[in-house]
DNA sequence: CCGCATCCGACCCGATACTG
DNA sequence: CAGTATCGGGTCGGATGCGG
């Protein structure tokens, strides 16, 4: 069953990137690893279900694969706490720390140029074009 | 309805971003949005058969398509001359130069972490997961 | 030269149910 | 609590061919 790890983390390989550009999007993104790193980044280290929590559309295969690929990218360690009540804790590794800058960025850009996404007003739609 | 043009450009309606980069990523995240992106970055206007030379993989419709999201998302200009053969260019608009620094960032992450994607050594795939 | 339409496969992602 | 298995839809992206 050793084959389930890298089978889907690898689409990067899709990615010929011209520039690092399409490696590093590669890996941050699916639907859902932004917004995992980003919990990662910020509360430093959650477990399964916090994380399930936090992040309310998210199912729990979504949740696990993702953070498998992420893993699997060497942007996420995972740390299996043998106890009765099992505890799975996910933390960035140092690698996923050294995307903070570049997440930031993104996340700085994203923040001061998106419109309303929900509530998007019906008439300032055609721009000139 | 003429929902064509923005239809599919606008996949960032189904990602809520608690922060905003899931609205950025949205915009660049295709296959070839940053790599497109990226030619119009450096070389400030290029015309359709230019950019289709530039990115050796990518086919018409890919491009056309990936184009006119970007046209639609403000991120690209159009232009079309009026002339006898039909020329196109296409450039960064004020608010695709403002991704410039996330770019960057992205770019600059990407060149430094890649590891080999296009000549990778067979025997080394098989990580220690 | 620039662009669009159609078909089609691959993959992403969600819902549900089950297990250690 | 922390996953895994299976099913199935929707979207992305590639090939080909036609139109202005």
């Amino acid at each position: 069953m050793r084959k389930t790890t890298s089978s889907n983390a690898l689409n990067e390989k899709k990615i010929n990137a011209t520039c690092g550009m399409g490696y590093a999007l590669s890996l941050i993104g699916g639907r859902w690893k932004s917004n995992i790193l980003w919990r990662l980044l910020i509360n430093g280290k959650l477990r399964y279900s916090e994380l399930l929590r936090h992040i309310p559309d998210i199912s729990e295969r979504m949740l696990v694969s993702q953070l498998r690929e992420l893993e699997a990218d060497q942007l996420v360690k995972r740390t299996v706490h043998p106890e009765v009540p099992p505890r799975v804790e996910y933390e960035m590794t140092d690698l996923g720390r050294s995307m903070e800058p570049m997440l930031n960025s993104i996340s700085e850009w994203g923040e001061k140029h998106r419109r309303a996404i929900d509530g998007d007003p019906p008439s300032a739609a055609h721009g000139q074009v």
